[in-house]
DNA sequence: CGATGGAGAGAGCATTGCTCTCGTTTCAGT
DNA sequence: ACTGAAACGAGAGCAATGCTCTCTCCATCG
């Protein structure tokens, strides 16, 4: 972890007993935040009470975690993570088809979403800490979309993603020329337009489900997902 | 106004001096509480601070928000009212092509975020006050998405939205049906799928770029933005 | 063994949301 | 026009927060 306080740990793991019973407090105090932000929401983590359930005192925790807003973007980091490993998981050894793969990824984005909405609204509603961003937090950040990429590098690959290419503004091209150059070797810029907008639907659709915005109109959350889901596969892989 | 203390005002607007003067302070506890908002993020709204640029003490301000929470839920309502606002005036007197008019819908609505941000954290980011979306907000909050079902009504009438009815899963058919009965008449289970993803793909995008989660990948974001909701809107009218 | 510095405790400061009480002002019904 | 009720603003006060400072202890490393 790289958000701990002053005192960065050695890269051997378990070295002397103080280092050790740093590691497991610091992972401590993690949890037992992570638990209050699940039961209450993102405002009641405060640090004197985190350091009550653990028995210290409010001052002892700033040993670990230098401010709230540390203890959140550690939060935040291991958020990340975890929705990446879900991510990850659930196309562990799968090899059926891109548009199959992509629905078993939107699902278990989605799960993990439902099963930890306070962390994922942490890390994909409003930035909390009056935004900021560390930059520890772009590479876990990034994990989840990987896998989007690799699918469509997979599909284009394979030819499984058809596509024609299309004239794109010149300053669009750029992003996506940078980005192909990054992490998506041989994806046309068409296909990068489609995946951005699927990714977009996703985590909008998401957003809308969890954060109550669909509250009335959408009941069987579970179907109506899944089916969208699909269509945006379709239109991933062929383009309609 | 909903959602004031106790006395509700009388239908008459301006009739005793008590009833203008309250109506007056609270529009401009209102006031100051965006412009914290906008200066600082939601966070920093506190009733005391808004009291004190008012030159009142706190307990007052408790005459006119019995809450914390309810002066937010006020900010909520005033922001749903605004970018439904932005939006219908993006299209009035507007008579061109249905994907011509979505794409100024969008434009328009990224717009406003752009100038808003943290109003627009406030209601479609993370729910802030513990999550409760009191039933005063969903009027206010309709108000945008209706723009989006005139324009598929408009479109279906006019035969400008191409289409070919596709089996529903049955409970997806059923959310459909009910909010064609509601909102959308005339307007078939795909293109209602269809409007549900550009919707969400919308808002997804606006989310993305504002909470910072394209950093270092779009540069251009007006570019991509338009060119996004350039094919989307092509999506929405013709499925591909 | 002895110096260093990490660790936890405790007191303290400024700030917050919210409640209660107390005069004062305004309104409405007679 | 008077009076009782209600709204209003001020002030004190409570429990809680984030964070700082100081103090003492003890593991660690030379």
């Amino acid at each position: 972890m790289l958000t701990e306080a002053a005192p960065p740990e050695p890269a051997n793991a378990s070295r002397t007993a103080r280092a050790r019973a740093r590691a497991e407090l610091t992972q401590e105090i993690k949890d037992v935040a992570r638990r209050r932000l699940a039961e209450t929401g993102s405002a009641s983590i405060s640090l004197r009470s985190v350091a009550r359930e653990l028995g210290m005192v409010s001052s002892a925790v700033y040993r670990y975690f230098p401010s709230h807003d540390d203890l959140l973007t550690a939060l935040i980091i291991d958020a990340y993570d975890a929705v990446g490993a879900a991510g990850e998981r659930s196309l562990e050894g799968v090899h059926g088809s891109v548009a199959m793969r992509w629905l078993r990824l939107c699902e278990a984005i989605r799960n993990w979403a439902k099963a930890n909405p306070h962390e994922y609204a942490l890390i994909y509603g409003s930035p909390v800490p009056g935004y900021r961003a560390p930059a520890d937090t772009v590479a876990p950040a990034a994990r989840v979309s990987l896998l989007l990429l690799g699918l469509l590098i997979d599909g284009v690959g394979s030819g499984e993603i058809a596509f024609a290419e299309e004239p794109m503004p010149r300053p669009v091209h750029a992003d996506l020329a940078a980005l192909r150059a990054l992490a998506a070797e041989g994806v046309p810029d068409v296909v990068l337009c489609r995946g951005l907008a699927v990714w977009a639907q996703l985590f909008g659709t998401v957003s809308f489900e969890l954060f109550g915005h669909l509250h009335n109109v959408v009941h069987d959350y579970d179907a109506m997902f899944r089916h969208q889901m699909r269509r945006a596969g379709r239109y991933l892989v062929t383009g309609a």
